[in-house]
DNA sequence: AGCCATAGGTTGACGCATCAACCCGAGCGC
DNA sequence: GCGCTCGGGTTGATGCGTCAACCTATGGCT
C-alpha cells in the first residue's frame, strides 16, 4: 500500500493524462486505498492478524505438513528475504509459526503452530466472505471479466518497464 | 499497501469465489502491488522522495501561497492526524517543508519550502509520466472506462460496507 | 587441500502507519 | 467566573518495509 497521487497537469500548459484517463487514475487510487484499508482493518480487529500475517498463515495452511523452507515462502509471497525474516521472527514470539532445525539439512523449516493454524482456519472464512462481498459481487461477471483483463495489462506494461535500467 | 492475500477454497470444499471471480481478483492483486512498488521506487531513487512525501508537497504546491493548515492537508490526503504530524516532523527535518506560526492565530501553517517546491517540480513530470506508460496507455480507452467503472462499483461497495458497526 | 563465490538467512537502522494517550485553547452552559 | 467538552495537534510505542551489512555452509575451481 501505499498508493503515490499524481499531479496530472504539473506546472505546464499541456494535460499528460485526459479526461478520462484521470478519472480512471483517480477512481483506482481511491479504491485500492479503501480496499486494502478495509480488508486489513477487518483482519486486524476481528483475529489480530496483520494482512501480512495472513498472508504467511495462508501459505502455510495450504501445503503437506503445514512446514516450508524460508526460501520457499520466499519464492510463494514474492518478499525480500529480510522484510520475510522479520515478520517471521515476530510472528515467532507470537507463536504463530516456529523455526524448526532439520536434523542434516543446513537450513531450518518454517513451521505453522497449532495457534497459527486455529488463527487461519478462525479468519479466512470470513476474510474471503469479505472478499466476495465487496469485490467480486460487486461487478457483474463481465464487468469482473474486463477488469481482470485490465489488471493484466497494466502487469504486463509493468514487466516490461520493470526489466529496464532504471 | 499493503494487499492482503485471499484464500479462495480454505479448508472447505464449496469455493467461495467461482473462478472468475478468483481469477479477477489475484490478477487486481498482483497488479497493485506491482504498480505501487514500481512507482514508489522510481520516486525514491530518482528524485529521494517516498510517495508519502510526493503527496504532500503536490498538495501544498497547488494552493496559493503553497501553504495550508494542517487540518486542511488532512482533509485533502485523507490522512489521520497523527500520521500526518509524524509525516510533517520528518518533512521539515529535511528542508521540504516547515511549519509556520501565523500571527494572531491558534494553529501553524505548513509552508513549502523553495527546496520542496524545487523537489516537485522535478519529479512530477516523470511520475505523471510513468502513470501514463503503464496505467493509462496500457488499456484503450474503452477498457481504461470500464476499470474506472469497476473502481467506482468496488469503491460504493465498501462505503456501504464501511458503515456497518464492524 | 586451499581458496573463493554464492545463496540462504539474520541483523540494525531508519522511514512509515496506527493506536492510544496526552496537551491546550476556544466555545459553551451554568 | 468556572468548569466542560471538543477539535486541532503532538508524542510514544509497536508493527511493518527496505536497504545495506554481515554471517556461514556449500560447491566449484585450481
Amino acid at each position: 500500500m501505499r498508493q503515490p497521487m499524481a499531479r496530472m497537469r504539473p506546472m505546464a500548459e499541456e494535460p499528460w493524462l485526459d479526461e478520462t484517463q484521470q478519472r480512471a487514475w483517480r477512481a483506482y487510487l481511491a479504491m485500492s486505498k479503501r480496499l486494502s484499508t478495509h480488508l486489513g482493518r477487518q483482519l486486524q480487529r476481528k483475529f489480530d492478524l496483520s494482512p501480512q500475517d495472513f498472508e504467511i498463515l495462508v501459505n502455510l495452511s495450504e501445503v503437506p505438513g503445514r512446514r516450508m523452507r524460508a526460501v520457499e515462502l520466499g519464492r510463494a509471497t514474492q518478499w525480500e528475504k529480510s522484510r520475510l525474516s522479520h515478520q517471521l521472527s515476530r510472528m515467532e514470539r507470537r507463536g504463530l509459526v516456529c523455526r524448526e532445525a532439520v536434523p542434516g539439512a543446513r537450513y531450518p523449516e518454517v513451521v505453522l503452530t497449532e495457534q497459527g493454524y486455529a488463527a487461519i482456519v478462525r479468519a479466512a472464512p470470513t476474510h474471503a466472505a469479505s472478499v466476495r462481498a465487496i469485490f467480486a459481487d460487486a461487478l457483474e461477471p463481465e464487468l469482473l471479466d474486463r477488469f481482470a483483463e485490465a489488471c493484466a495489462a497494466i502487469s504486463e506494461r509493468l514487466e516490461e518497464h520493470e526489466t529496464d535500467p532504471c
